[in-house]
DNA sequence: TATTTTTATCACCGATTGGTGATATATTGT
DNA sequence: ACAATATATCACCAATCGGTGATAAAAATA
């Protein structure tokens, strides 16, 4: 009987690794990434920060590894739904802007992020970067692009304009109990004034 | 003769205060806000940080004079512009929005300005955002919210989100060297696009 | 010239920062 | 049972952080 039950050591590496991941997650949510001190992250996770050197080297290379195990494009992937797209991507688009919307306020850990990469040129963070363009290139390249043609510059440039701007009022909202424009991006009349006109500029758009 | 000249002592309170602040804005336009260390601001003024102390009380409150020293909205102010506008401000926005997009690149104190915005939620940041509110709200509530009529929130929320994503963008291309949605905003061809788009968006939001 | 006030510097403080060598304890292998 | 290794803790380091009391030196005032 005994033989046949699941040994678990005190000292477990695996475990005590993601405690200190975890950790991360948890000082960015509440702190910020200016809060992701060394021994602020140790005690955090319960260890002494000796392990974080021996199991990650540095730091920075924990917080490398926090960002890959991360999967922050995985709400927004563009899958090859089936049925064939003939409206040149317009409700996709319109989903993807309002879901990115949504997303990124509930989600405080990736305003961190997003904050970050508008602050340092860590390498971790442009690798996500680029998992957003490859992402973004899909939607472009196999839609988007061959509706609009000649156009396809504009089209891009149009998303990108609104992506930010989602970026930018959803970490806002967070951090400020200001209105932007006179409207209120807490409650839901500002939110869903603000999805109503990504929905209206999206439809001109296409016009 | 000698009576008449101008007197300059070697020490001169005002000179110090002002080397002090310009300190703050050399460091935030080269390290940012987390430069902006208490020694490092004495170091970079050519003075002894007791005098910060003694002139402006705390770091937090030099910081603070800085930010109010600097009038960045004065790049916006929407003018009375004699002429009664009849096209609804379609011609003002276009004009307020590329200017922006222009005026927010090259200032790189006020993208770490407006980054600090998002991260804390200090006071005189605070005052800088009404100050935002309160020049906006004169394009609103005296030209758009009376051609939009019931519509007027709509535009609102479309100005707040080409606003803002100017804003994201701008900040993004001067720290990373990457492409958004394909297209690289430090280059000219990339950001006329953008600026098409902003144009295009208002023409189409005005139709 | 002598005195007072303003301007500026210096030396130092305790707390916190990132980082490491020595050591203890648990687990595994022989 | 014993040795070897992996896991975890502790005490300590130099550097830097924000902040201050004592003091020097220049300028203003008398």
């Amino acid at each position: 009987m005994k033989q046949e039950e699941e040994i678990k050591p005190l000292r477990d590496k695996e475990k005590s690794k993601q405690k200190f991941l975890d950790a991360v997650e948890k000082i960015l949510q509440t702190k910020g990434f200016s809060g992701l001190k060394v021994n602020d992250i140790a005690r955090t996770a319960g260890l002494d920060k000796k392990l974080m050197y021996t199991y990650f080297g540095s730091r920075d290379q924990l917080i490398d590894e926090y960002i890959r195990s991360q999967d922050f494009w995985s709400n927004v992937k563009v899958e090859p739904t089936g049925p064939v797209i003939d409206d040149g991507g317009k409700a996709l688009s319109k989903m993807m802007l309002i879901s990115q919307f949504d997303y990124v306020f509930k989600n405080k850990e990736f305003q961190k992020i997003l904050l970050w990469g508008l602050l340092e040129n860590r390498k971790s963070l442009k690798k996500l970067a680029d998992d957003r363009e490859e992402n973004g290139a899909m939607l472009f390249e196999s839609i988007t692009d061959p509706y609009f043609k000649e156009n396809a510059k504009r089209y891009r440039a149009i998303i990108a304009l609104l992506i930010s701007g989602i970026y930018y009022l959803d970490i806002y909202a967070t951090t400020n109990d200001c209105t932007f424009c006179g409207l209120d991006l807490k409650t839901t009349e500002g939110r869903s004034e603000i999805e109503e006109a990504l929905r209206f500029l999206i439809d001109k758009t296409y016009e």
